[in-house]
DNA sequence: ATCGCTGCAAAAATTTTGCAGGTAA
DNA sequence: TTACCTGCAAAATTTTTGCAGCGAT
């Protein structure tokens, strides 16, 4: 059985609220909403896309901006840049720096996550040789998926 | 000497026609300009960067978007993502696919060209892997500039 | 002389913000 | 109760598009 390091099973529901509440706020109708939604998506989601599915109930499109600039400050979900320039966002595990990549199909759209990481090396090698600290890396991965060739 | 394998300085004003003229498109003095200030910087520019550094007599903004999208298409200019959302582009010499990666500055925006790049290795793997086709990659790194540190 | 290109302006699409009322804790 | 939140609507951005005239080849 293959352990995705993002997986999201141990993000309860009541677990996001406890997170919520240590930086004050609240659990509300529409970010229960929200979440759920990125709990049941393996893949990153953009706003909009979260806005179409969530359920009849929905709530304002405004809102959900509001709630990824919110979710996003908490670390609670960390954001992609998957080539097209829209912000997506995956739902980020307690203490899970949501570190991985993707491998996005140009033709369709699908998104495969890849866990493994083997770019540390190169990172230290980059930041030593410019004399940055704190550095991080994005990398994600382009191609056309087996359906589509 | 340090060379850039992404230098521009390969690319002339007469080379930039004739590339233009092999599409059926046209030198006109909006796009000689966008071109001249993306040879004049070493760095992507948002098209926005690009219309206010235009001279006086620039063009239109929306000639700048316009000019942007067709050159991308006939790879004139790379689009990179770095993190913000926003498409920023990068001359392109002939035959060179721009393949190479930048070092931002979280801070300020600063921004260092890397040209190596050791991924081919991960990259095929990560295509074998999942029957993917035409892999390619998008990598930054992003950290703090010894100025901002 | 063509066919592409541009400015201008309007439209469309995306994201942010103010505010008054509602609600979690 | 008291912050925090939300819907709604308006505003601010960003990007695209229609069109008539201009210009490169």
């Amino acid at each position: 059985m293959k352990s995705h390091s993002h997986s999201h099973a141990r993000s309860g529901s009541a677990q996001l609220k406890e997170r919520l509440r240590r930086g004050a706020r609240k659990m509300t109708a529409p970010r229960r909403a929200i979440l759920e939604i990125l709990r049941q998506h393996s893949h990153p989601l953009s706003s909009k896309e979260i806005f179409v599915a969530l359920p009849s109930a929905g709530c304002d499109l405004a809102t959900v901006y509001r709630s990824m600039h919110l979710l996003e400050g908490m670390k609670m979900v960390k954001r992609f840049d998957l080539g097209d320039g829209v912000a997506r966002y995956e739902l980020l595990g307690e203490g899970d720096d949501g570190h991985h990549h993707h491998l996005v199909c140009t033709r369709c759209g699908a998104v495969v996550e890849i866990d493994e990481c083997f770019i540390s090396e190169l990172e230290e090698k980059v930041a030593a040789r410019n004399g940055f600290k704190a550095v991080s890396h994005q990398l994600e991965f382009f191609g056309i998926c087996p359906r589509c060739q």
